[in-house]
DNA sequence: TGCCTCTATTTGTCCGGACATATTTTCATT
DNA sequence: AATGAAAATATGTCCGGACAAATAGAGGCA
């Protein structure tokens, strides 16, 4: 008959309760004494109900505050999880990053188009790919405060693992832009294509866990080469 | 001293040791009744410690047979959450879908490309933009027993969200792939563009419940009124 | 009015116990 | 040896209680 355990069903009717309007955003929700004398439940089964509406993000709890409503749904539907830095790249596990140059930011150099002074990051020209094959074109910005030395960079198959490793600065955002490109003579002799093909441009932001920029990228992907690829699972909510 | 409560120590420890290698993943952890007489702690203390490890995906636990080491370092470090269809598309809000043509698949066209047995399918051809500015060139294949009517699908932002009210028929998996390539002059009147310069060329494949593919789409934006932007956060796993 | 302190309230942590349930192991039976 | 019943065991659910910590709100004070 109850084969749901009672803190579920608790959950559930709360959830409902909040997905009809009967709780708007910004509401409180009864306490937890409240649920216990309403429902005759112990303290116990109430917390572990209102735990599944806070892990699920529908509310957030504060002492003396109470339970307030966050969200009517769910907040997110879908997700797509990365294991690390490489999942973002997409690069084969086995590329490499060949590093053409590596100094402090010239003036007129990529720092300027982002709008950043040139004065406080180091520029990095280099290709990745396997073997002979080139795949990618990639111009890097990095904060001076957290540059690497090339060889810790060529030893960790992402810059963002050499400065993790090195610094201690772990990215908590990543903002990543994808757009596409038509390869000029320079850039397509150096990728190996043909002037006037399609390339896959993709521009990477770095934030640290203050939301300060400590890592930019740029990268051309000859798009006969290169498909970016995603995969998005709906969560379980139950 | 001991700002930290107990459960979130015990969990740490039991973190460190399953990172550094003295429980390997398909180890058994202690059971609850050990942790409570090694740490002198309520069972319940041990509870919250080894909900904390579960919830990270670091180890499942069964009844009778423990606790298990899942992982050895937690699975996903960046998700990407997505609030819905609309997210996916990075359309402007008020996009709309302009349809050109809506019918049985043809046998050489869309399905045939993807492999697809033409039979099953109906094919979608249309542009999305705002007002008079076209901003994608798009085909859809959308399976026969779950194909919305012209109506239905323009009354909603995006046709999976068309898909999912009219049939329920909800996307559990969507798997994209993002290339690049240069317009040629038929797309590229379409699009308002100039012959020869670059588009984004995105693929959808929406999967249901059971992983069989019920919905694909391929649209073309040209680059200079598209980037696809995406942005990643580090899941907090303290 | 503005600032401060104090209090009451609500959630957070932790303890103790009990029974339920699923699953492995053991052992008796065939 | 194969099968099935029973026991043992670890986690899941639920109850009761107690104190701690944070903080919104009331009330007092300048």
């Amino acid at each position: 008959m109850t084969a749901t355990p009672r803190y579920q069903q608790i959950a559930q009717m709360l959830r409902a309760a909040i997905a009809n309007g009967t709780y708007k955003v910004g509401d409180l929700l009864p306490t937890e004494q409240e649920l216990c004398a309403t429902h005759e439940i112990s303290r116990h089964t109430a917390r572990d109900a209102l735990r599944l509406l806070t892990e699920a993000g529908l509310v957030t709890r504060k002492r003396r505050a109470g339970t307030v409503v966050a969200a009517a749904t769910p907040p997110t539907v879908f997700v797509q999880p990365l294991g690390g830095f490489q999942d973002l790249l997409q690069y084969a596990r086995d590329a490499r990053l060949k590093i053409l140059a590596y100094g402090p930011a010239p003036a007129d150099g990529f720092a300027r188009e982002l709008g950043l002074d040139p004065g406080g990051w180091r520029e990095l020209r280099g290709q990745r790919g396997t073997g002979t094959a080139t795949v990618g074109l990639t111009r890097v910005l990095v904060r001076t405060d957290c540059a690497p030395t090339q060889a810790e960079i060529e030893e960790r198959p992402t810059i963002a693992d050499a400065i993790e490793a090195r610094y201690g600065i772990a990215a908590a955002r990543i903002d990543q832009q994808i757009s596409a490109m038509v390869l000029d003579g320079q850039v397509a002799s150096l990728l190996g294509s043909e002037p006037g093909s399609a390339a896959l441009l993709t521009r990477r932001f770095y934030h640290d866990g203050h939301g300060a920029l400590f890592l930019a990228s740029e990268s051309a992907h000859p798009a006969d080469r290169f498909v970016y690829s995603m995969s998005f699972n709906r969560e379980r909510s139950e």
